[in-house]
DNA sequence: TCCGATTTTGACCAAACAGTCAAGTTTCCG
DNA sequence: CGGAAACTTGACTGTTTGGTCAAAATCGGA
């Protein structure tokens, strides 16, 4: 006999609406606290409170720490490889790296918690996604880096090392996630306006596709 | 009676050669690990062991983890500031943007730790940080803000948000202390090869100046 | 409504951890 | 040398933290 409910109302997974609704929300609150703090830094204590429950609950979803850990970080690669791979090599270069930047942009603004956790996994050595790294990322970047020279050695891109240009994409639109707080700081409630995304946007736009030398 | 040694081998700060040598290897040893874990995760021990000493010697000279904390932090911060004031109303806007972007791209080579240590403090919402960013930093952008925008009005530079370009610039070049790992996978041994710094230094260098649209 | 399965939690435990202390060792200078 | 100050550390303490457990509460189908 099974562990998981037989109950008829079960999602996709085999779970619960209680299991999937409590699931959803200690993901949420584990995204929120490892973002802050990563996987050492975040405390069990923190989580529960953040997901409104007690820490046995919250043991009795994900059993380990490590656990919700795995769970959120999995949930975040996913999102992350997609708008890369969105980038088709038929369509006009120009236009498909400013919907590329864009789409990051929009992440950013959207998802800030997935990208600093990213972040932090990163800064402290990549040792859950080390795989990740070396394969699925490093084979869709190849193929990805290989449509770009294309386009340089067909003269519709200026001629730039396509690694390096994927590298400044994601470290200019990430930047406005990871460094949310060094922003605000500056900027002051500038930064919290409506449509200071838009605006970010449009000028890292400006900035990669024609650059600041003048004309 | 001072507690602080009255040998004539006093630094300037007053303090002894083993002090002057000790402190020095605990902030170095600090650096690593606090960059790598963020001040909740890192621990007095691993610190020590980095440090090449015992826990308790280590807290001999800082009496609690938050104090190495704020020293390595302050070290950091000090580095932080001076590239950008270098920047000169008067040069050549372009030249200026280079020398500045180069600077950068150097510390990330030389002192990617004190990078990673900053990024560290952010994500975790900049606690220790937040009078820095709002009084020093702030004025400084703000300053050389002023200094790029009016290159912008003197048609030296194109026209672009000069807070932006400033967070550009920062993205990019941090990027390559920060995420060193996930370039590591990405690109394999060529990330480690002799050079590689310069030739990311010019590819970000072409992309921030002259963009990447074809001319 | 009843009953077994699922969910929830207060009380608890063991390990990890920051920080203390007193007793040793080394260093420095007269 | 000799002795005082500076330095070092093994053994320890109190607290925090990840995780357990058994009992209570709730749920959901028949």
């Amino acid at each position: 006999m099974s562990t998981i409910s037989d109950q008829s109302s079960n999602d996709p997974e085999g779970r619960s609406r209680i299991q999937s609704r409590n699931r959803e929300t200690i993901l949420t609150a584990g995204r929120e606290v490892f973002a802050r703090h990563g996987l050492r830094g975040a405390r069990l204590d923190e989580i529960a409170a953040h997901a409104g429950m007690s820490k046995p609950n919250l043991l009795y979803y994900f059993p380990r720490k490590q656990d919700i850990y795995a769970a959120v970080l999995e949930e975040v690669l996913m999102g992350w490889l997609m708008p890369l791979d969105a980038l088709d090599p038929d369509g006009d270069p120009v236009e498909e790296l400013r919907r590329y930047i864009s789409a990051k942009m929009a992440l950013s603004a959207e998802q800030p918690e997935a990208s600093r956790l990213f972040a932090g996994e990163i800064l402290a050595g990549a040792p859950h996604i080390e795989r990740f790294l070396k394969t699925d990322l490093r084979q869709l970047v190849e193929k990805k880096a290989g449509t770009i020279r294309r386009w340089v050695d067909e003269g519709r891109l200026a001629p730039i090392d396509p690694y390096h240009l994927i590298f400044t994409i994601w470290a200019t639109t990430q930047h406005y996630a990871d460094f949310d707080v060094q922003i605000h700081a500056v900027l002051g409630k500038q930064a919290g306006r409506a449509g200071f995304h838009d605006q970010a946007a449009q000028a890292v736009l400006s900035i990669i596709l024609k650059g600041v030398a003048p004309r």
